[in-house]
Order: C-alpha cells, then sequence, then structure tokens
DNA sequence: CATCAGGGCCCTG
DNA sequence: CAGGGCCCTGAT
C-alpha cells in the first residue's frame, strides 16, 4: 500500500507575503509536534502537500527580509499542472500560511506592552500557519487526544506510512496524506491494528462527513467565526480544545479563546502571572482585556517564542510539563 | 503484578 | 452539567 511517487514535474513561481513577514517563524511551529510530512532547514522549508486530488511536492525557500519579504515557491508533481491550478495552490500556501494578512495594527498596538512587545519584536511577521488542510488538522486533533506526545506522532506516523505515499522530490523524501476514501475503505480492525484504539471510529466517521462533502474548506473560510464554529464542532470527535485550534491555526480567526485545556493553563500561569496555576476565568479575562481582538495571536507569539527558547536551553518548569 | 493519567470527546442520566 | 468509558503506554 505505500507506494513511492517521484515528483519529476518542477514548477517555480515567486510569492510577496504583506510585510512584514517572518519566514521561520511562520514555516516551523516548535511547539508542535515533528512529523514525516515537513522538514526545515534554515532558510528552507519543504513539505507534502494532497491537493485537488494531486500528490504534490512543495519547496519554499526565503530570498527576502522580515521587511522586505520575497519567497521562491517551487511546485513539484507526477505529472503536468496547468496554469490555473498553480495559481490556486498559490493561493492556498499564501492562505494557509496568513502571508497576505495586515498585521500593523497589531504591531503598533503592543509595541509597548511589557509581556507582549519584547517578543513582537523579536518575531515582528511571524504568522499562525497551518500547513495541512482541515481534514488533515481534524485528523491530528484527533490523535492528539488523551496521548502523550511520543504516542500521538506514533499514530500519525502509522497513519502515513499504512494510507499515505511516499513523495520524492528535490532530494527529499516525505510522507504525503491520504484521501479520505482510503481511510473509509479501510476496516475499523486494521485502524485498531494501527493502535489508534477508539480513535479508529472518530477516523472513519470523520472521513465519511470530508467525503461526502458536508465540509468545503473554501466555503468555511468565508462563514463568520461563530457559523463557523457550531459547525466545526459538529465533526464528529472535535470538542471545545480542538474547535479552538482549528479556529485559529486553520482558519486565522485571532480572538477565539474560550476554553483553556489544563496543560495550557499552566504555561499561561507561568507566562504571564509567573505561577504555577491561575485559574481558567482569570486568564481568559486577562488576556481579552490586555490583547482584545488579537489575544489568541498575541499567545500564539508568547507560546512559540517559549518553545523556540526551549530549543536553545531546557526550560525545567517547561520540560516538566511536556509528557514524553 | 495492578492501577492510573495522559495536549479530549461522546454519551448517558 | 457531572461523570464514566474509551485504546494504548509508560510511570509508579
Amino acid at each position: 500500500m505505500v507506494k513511492k511517487l517521484i515528483l519529476n514535474k518542477q514548477y517555480q513561481i515567486e510569492l510577496f507575503p504583506h510585510p512584514p513577514f517572518n519566514f521561520e517563524g511562520t514555516v516551523f511551529k516548535p511547539s508542535h509536534f515533528p512529523g514525516s510530512d515537513t522538514l526545515f532547514k534554515g532558510k528552507i522549508y519543504w513539505q507534502s502537500l494532497r491537493f485537488r486530488n494531486r500528490y504534490l511536492g512543495i519547496k519554499m525557500v526565503n530570498k527576502g527580509t522580515v521587511e522586505v519579504p520575497y519567497v521562491d515557491l517551487f511546485i513539484f508533481s507526477v505529472s503536468e499542472l496547468s496554469d490555473d491550478i498553480i495559481q490556486e495552490i498559490k493561493r492556498e500556501i499564501e492562505f494557509r500560511f496568513d502571508m497576505l494578512s495586515n498585521l500593523s495594527e497589531f504591531y503598533e498596538e503592543f509595541k509597548n506592552d511589557e509581556i507582549l512587545g519584547p517578543v513582537t519584536n523579536q518575531w515582528r511577521g511571524m504568522r499562525v500557519s497551518s500547513h495541512i488542510s482541515l481534514y488533515e488538522y481534524t485528523v491530528i486533533t484527533t490523535v492528539l487526544q488523551n496521548a502523550t506526545v511520543k504516542r500521538s506522532v506514533q499514530m500519525q506516523e502509522s497513519l502515513f506510512h499504512r494510507y499515505g505515499a511516499k513523495l520524492v522530490f528535490d532530494s527529499v523524501e516525505l510522507s504525503s496524506y491520504w484521501s479520505p476514501q482510503s481511510i473509509i475503505r479501510a476496516p475499523e480492525k486494521e485502524l485498531r491494528a494501527l493502535k489508534l484504539g477508539y480513535r479508529a471510529k472518530i477516523l472513519k466517521k470523520q472521513a465519511k462527513s470530508f467525503e461526502k462533502g458536508t465540509f468545503n474548506e473554501d466555503v468555511l473560510r468565508n462563514l463568520p467565526t461563530p457559523e463557523l464554529k457550531k459547525k466545526l464542532l459538529s465533526i464528529y470527535g472535535i470538542g471545545p480544545a480542538s474547535v479552538q485550534y482549528i479556529l485559529f491555526e486553520v482558519f486565522k480567526r485571532y480572538d477565539v479563546l474560550e476554553y483553556i485545556p489544563p496543560w495550557e493553563q499552566k504555561i499561561y500561569s507561568r507566562l504571564l502571572f509567573n505561577k504555577e496555576l491561575e485559574s481558567a476565568e482569570v486568564i481568559l479575562k486577562f488576556v481579552k482585556k490586555r490583547w482584545g481582538k488579537w489575544h489568541m495571536l498575541a499567545l500564539h507569539y508568547l507560546f512559540e517564542n517559549l518553545f523556540w527558547r526551549r530549543r536553545e536551553g531546557k526550560i525545567s518548569w517547561l520540560e516538566n510539563l511536556i509528557r514524553l
């Protein structure tokens, strides 16, 4: 079932994100668990892309600066791509990495904020991003639930291995996502054999609803947040924790914090109050009052900055919160 | 060896 | 709205 595809056709176009744009802060999120579908090395980022039923390879090379952004986008494919589909891919990448949003108001408003200012200054131009589609993200939130990081990674990689393809392009080999059909076809027993446990049923139900076209991402992107949220919560297996990640990362809604899961609560308590545990209500009130309609984006900056710092030197209180 | 919680969510009462 | 159950793992 694991097929290896060589993507020989190559196309190149230019991307001009709205300045300021921070390339590495946008394409690489140190707080996320690693997956074999992406690779990041300094100024170059690769990922697989399952798009319009094609297996594609993506490479982005940072050629600009934060204030004058410019990115070379390479698209790799087995077969030839029309100009139309190339333009579609371009727009999709621009959306997924939130390249066209104007954040100048955000930076201006909080440049003197004692907590946020130093961080937005350092990560000026960083965007919230999801390199994957809504369907793929629901899979992520499903393997995330009730599991330690290590186990989530195992489940995710098992899925890649069993249902995805290996894509070879630009001398890298990356895992690709699969079409929902392959999960629909797979017996629940087979998924359970991959040690997905009770999630097997959830993944099958999700695959079915996406296959039916119940959730059209292009349509959803245009919905106001409350309606979008309601719709997303109707996906089986998506609850208050997952929906929040999706609203923010997949749909770039910057003001969606209403529920603080225990793990985040501990981290926000340290970051904002320098104490072990603050109540969720206090945290919620604090961030909404302080950062208004930007509160989720503000937290994202603080969160990712923390995990960047972790890569440079271990932060002991954080290490204790990360269950491997 | 048994027990339990872990980056949740569904379902029941 | 509270609480039990769910798969599997690794910690105790």
